[in-house]
DNA sequence: TTGCACATGTTATACCATTACACAATGACA
DNA sequence: TGTCATTGTGTAATGGTATAACATGTGCAA
C-alpha cells in the first residue's frame, strides 16, 4: 500500500488555513494576500500557500481565476461537477459568482471535438459589472 | 480637433516590431520573450513591449492568454467581431488556435443577463491537447 | 530499523507587469 | 513661426506573481 493518500477529508494544518482565509474573504485573495493574513499562523513563505492551494485545487475546493491571478473558495452548490464552470467578475467591486451550465459545458466540448482537439479543462471568465455596481438609470426595479 | 489618434492603419516602428515579432513566431510569446527578440532593434525595456502590446490589444491586432501570461497574433480570418472568442491551447505544442462561436457567446450573454451581470468581455482558454499531439491510439483515422 | 511517501520550512531566484519621470515627435492653431 | 497639447518613446526603479533547490520532519509499512 502507498502512503496515507491525502483526501479532501481530511485538510493539513496549512491547507485548513488557507482555506478558511479564502472562505471568510468571501472574494478572491492572490497567494500573497493570503500570506499577509496567515504571518500571525506561522507563515513566512510564499511557497507555503500555493502548495496549499495546489492540493484545494485539485480538490476542487479553490478555484483560480486566470484573468485575475487570484483564488477563491468554492461555492458552488454541488461540488461534485467542476468540469466546466464560469465566473462573473465584477470590474468594479470585484465580485465572483460561480456558473455552472450544461449548455456552454456542451458546446465547447462539441467545438473542441470538431477541432480535434482533445478538452482537458475548460477556463471562462467574464468580466463586466455585477447587479449591485450598475449604473441603474432606472431605480424603479430595485 | 483632437491630436492624431492613431488607428491600426498606421503602426508605429515598436508596434510593428512586436506585431512581426508575434506572427513570425507562429504561437504564444511573453512580454519578455518578445524583448529579448527584440533586443538587437533596440528594445531594453519591459515597458516598450507593453505599451506596443496595449495598443495592438486595442486593435484587435493581438490576444493575451490570460492562463499563459502570454500573447498571440491574431490569426482570426475576420477581424471584425472580436466580441467572444476562445482559444485553444495545447498543453504538449503550445500550439493556439481562436475559435469564434455564436452559439457560446449567445449563451454566455445570456446567462450574465440572468444573473444581472452587464458583460463586457470574455475570456475563454480551452486547455488539452492539439490533434497532432493526440496518444493515438487508433491510427486507423489520419 | 530501514525505507518510503508526503508535508513542511527556508532561501534564493525567475518571471510578469507597472509607476514615475524625462524627453522627442507630431500636428493643431493663433 | 512659435506655442501648445497629444502621443509616442527611453530609462530606471519598483511591485507583484510563481517556482527551483535543498533541508527537515513525520507517519506508516516492509
Ligand atoms: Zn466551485
Ligand atoms: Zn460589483
Ligand atoms: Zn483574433
Ligand atoms: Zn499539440
Amino acid at each position: 500500500m502507498n502512503g496515507p493518500a491525502q483526501t479532501e477529508n481530511h485538510l493539513t494544518r496549512n491547507q485548513s488555513l488557507v482555506l478558511d482565509a479564502l472562505s471568510k474573504s468571501g472574494g478572491p485573495l492572490s497567494a500573497y494576500s493570503i500570506l499577509d493574513q496567515l504571518r500571525d499562523h506561522g507563515f513566512r513563505a510564499p511557497l507555503q500557500v500555493y502548495r496549499a492551494l495546489d492540493k484545494l485545487l485539485e480538490f476542487g475546493m479553490v478555484h483560480r481565476l486566470e484573468s485575475l491571478n487570484a483564488f477563491v473558495a468554492c461555492r458552488h452548490p454541488s461540488c461534485d461537477d467542476h468540469e466546466t464552470i464560469a465566473f462573473t467578475i465584477c470590474d468594479r467591486c470585484g465580485q465572483v459568482a460561480e456558473i455552472s451550465d450544461d449548455t456552454v459545458a456542451a458546446r465547447l466540448q462539441s467545438l473542441a471535438t470538431d477541432a480535434g482537439f482533445a478538452l482537458k479543462s475548460s477556463t471562462v471568465e467574464l468580466r463586466g459589472t455585477c447587479r449591485k455596481c450598475q449604473p441603474s438609470s432606472c431605480k424603479m426595479v430595485q
